[in-house]
DNA sequence: CGGCCATTTGATAGTCATCAACTACCGTGG
DNA sequence: CCACGGTAGTTGATGACTATCAAATGGCCG
């Protein structure tokens, strides 16, 4: 233990409630209750310190990592070096699973703070996929980010910033509300701007412009990684804005009209 | 037969040949040769007019359709109603291929011209999945286009317009070549401006705008529909300039500098 | 031949990247 | 405990890039 002082992740979280293996782990939630009849997984428990990879892009996909606590990022580097962030993984989330029996990491994962995660084999994984129940919640944990990364595309080839960085606040949210229960719109940036702005195909100086001005109308309210959600119904309204926000691109479900005051809202604040 | 006049495509292509079943399928190239022992599929073949969708996003997932000729895009609508062509298939691309088995079709695939393709029951790629050479190359095709659409992601989030473009040529070139063996740099785009347009995050008029400028710099030549690269290494140039085309989020690789002019060059033509 | 759509081209403005200070925060070491 | 240095974040000024609006042109089908 080379380390002196780790900074444990504040977020003391039920991750392992809604980790995809919670049901066929032994580990799980330790102290809480026996291990479940039936449990067949004693996944390894692995440290990772802020910055530090889980795995690397391009190494064999031997291993996924379901994240007990703290956060990591996803970084897809392509093929001529542009690195680009392509998602933020919370507790629960799983790390490494690759889609297609992928024989290699097709991202980086890497730590956004000291973060712990399990390590459970493939060859584990492939054993549980043939029980059919967790077949299916593992194939629709992959279609989750399968979708995901899409809506992603074409919020990054075809909204504006605000939408941007409103759809991604209001995910965070979501994700955090369905973790702790907090309904109360309070979050932790657990990554820098930085990542956000490449996430979002941004500038970290856009990223932290648009924040400061969704404070100053009232959306929200920020203090460097500490966020709170005051007006989601606003946020919203910036993100679904279908006229204002277009990048021309076709798009014609012209529903969703209802909103349309938050972007205006949002632009005349900029003075 | 409603139909008075079908304009077939005039890629007279040797599609089979590239099919991931060609191995497997006693249709293909008919004439040729005799179906090959063990051959156990006998696609039905479809005629898909200009316009109309192959499947629709969201429908049930039950069959898998290899384009035989013609093109096609794929357009996937998310859920606020935008909507955006997330890639081309050629002849020899296999449609609707979803991964870990999902029951809907993520897009909708909708033809570009008068378009063939077969028809082939998940079912029937269930029971091909179980040989391991079929596996393999079934899966390879699907890692294939999971990481162009995260290139996708990654051009359209960080790269500037021309590079954009510059990327999609030299697919389109590439592809081309591989399945006809022309070398010579001629293709058709058989997508309207709005396509790629909407595939690179942009709109039409840069698109031609830069189709033009491309072409004043004697890059490439266009003409409707018709284009010919003449210069592939002044466009790939472009793709790969990194000091010029940044849109700053991080990358690091900085090899690749040996290129730089191509960005110039074409800059400055825009007079 | 007329109408319609795709494409080109031009003029203009908006958004957002870029450059440049400046400030706040955090861990370190005195 | 407090000064220090470095990183993360904010804010401002400026301009590049590209969306947007507006015609004009060209091609294709009926």
């Amino acid at each position: 233990m080379p380390s002196p002082k780790v900074a444990m992740p504040d977020h003391g979280a039920p991750a392992c409630s809604l980790c995809l293996f919670h049901a066929v782990c032994g580990v799980a939630e330790m102290g809480s209750m026996p291990a479940p009849a039936g449990a067949r997984l004693h996944p390894e428990r692995l440290t990772v310190r802020i910055g530090d990879p889980v795995f690397r892009q391009g190494r064999p996909a031997l291993t996924v990592y379901p994240l007990r606590a703290g956060s990591a990022k996803q970084v897809y580097e392509s093929p001529l070096g542009w690195r680009q962030v392509t998602g933020f993984a919370m507790p629960g989330d799983v790390l490494g699973l690759e889609p297609h029996e992928a024989p290699q990491y097709s991202t980086a994962a890497v730590a956004l703070q000291d973060s712990v995660v399990c390590a459970v084999p493939v060859e584990s994984l492939r054993e549980l996929m043939a029980a059919p129940a967790f077949r299916v919640a593992a194939l629709e944990v992959m279609r989750r980010n399968a979708e995901r990364e899409r809506v992603l595309l074409v919020a990054v080839g075809s909204m504006k910033a605000p939408q941007r960085l409103a759809m991604l606040l209001l995910d965070l949210a979501g994700e955090q509300a369905r973790r702790h229960g907090r309904q109360d719109g309070t979050l932790t940036l657990a990554m820098p701007r930085t990542d956000i702005a490449s996430l979002l195909g941004l500038t970290l100086e856009t990223v932290s412009r648009l924040l400061s001005r969704f404070a100053s109308v009232g959306l929200i309210a920020v203090r460097q990684r500490r966020l709170r959600i005051i007006d989601p119904a606003g946020l919203a309204s910036i993100y679904a804005d279908l006229e204002a926000g277009a990048q021309r691109p076709a798009r014609e479900g012209d529903q969703g009209a209802e909103f349309a005051s938050g972007m205006r809202m949002c632009r005349e604040a900029a003075t």
